[in-house]
DNA sequence: AGCGTGATCTTT
DNA sequence: AAGATCACGCTG
């Protein structure tokens, strides 16, 4: 399948957190090794609206990757040990991002093991903070394009309505009432966390 | 259920 | 300059 193009980004977050599950997210290794993750559950974060969201109260040096052009990488740095991957969204000038929150491994899984310490396959990208440790995600990634170099993201066919979950977002404290997470029901890579509600 | 860990943002 | 917060993961 084709990799996707940026008119495929440039929509509202929470339409892109439903349209990204079960899309393939690749990164190239120097060294070529393939790394491959289809990409299992979201949540989308929107800059008017939603004061979770890094960007609520307007642009900072942190956020500015939120304003960007669409299918730009955002990944920023949390609690003292962790990088959270974002794909860019909305127009640019307009902030939004979607958080990629758990992957299930396609490929490269002996790198991931070694980067996670583990070869416990459901154990390597079931969490935001798992999968970019999984694949070697960091603050330098920050503003990389899924158009050219080593990261993009292969289509792959739709989901059907009835195999996507939605609830509210997880680990959040401020507009933890709005249903803008995303998942694909009953896949054994979803991070653990709420199903529902 | 508790805590490590450090950048970022807000308040003084 | 100091304090609060944090889109988490691991241990127990």
């Amino acid at each position: 399948m084709p990799r996707l193009e940026k008119q495929f980004f440039e929509r509202p977050s929470i339409e892109l957190a439903g349209m990204l599950l079960g899309k393939i997210f690749i990164r190239r290794l120097p060294d070529g090794t393939e790394l491959r993750g289809r990409i299992v559950e979201t949540e989308a974060y929107l800059g008017i609206g939603d004061e979770a969201c890094h960007a609520w109260r307007g642009r900072t040096e942190r956020n500015s990757m939120m304003f960007a052009e669409p299918g730009r990488l955002y990944v920023y740095f949390t609690y003292g040990n962790h990088s959270m991957l974002n794909i860019v969204s909305e127009p640019e000038h307009t902030a939004g991002a979607v958080l990629i929150r758990a992957m299930e491994p396609l490929a490269g899984e002996p790198f991931m093991q070694m980067q996670r310490n583990t070869t416990i396959v459901t154990d390597l990208m079931s969490g935001p903070g798992k999968l970019t440790r999984a694949m070697a995600i960091d603050r330098s990634c920050n503003g990389l394009s899924l158009f050219e170099g080593e990261f993009c993201i292969e289509d792959a066919p739709a989901l059907q309505e009835k195999e996507i979950g939605t609830s509210t977002r997880i680990g959040i404290t401020r507009s933890r009432d709005l249903p803008w997470r995303r998942f694909i029901i009953g896949n054994p890579h979803v991070s653990r966390g709420k199903v529902s509600g």
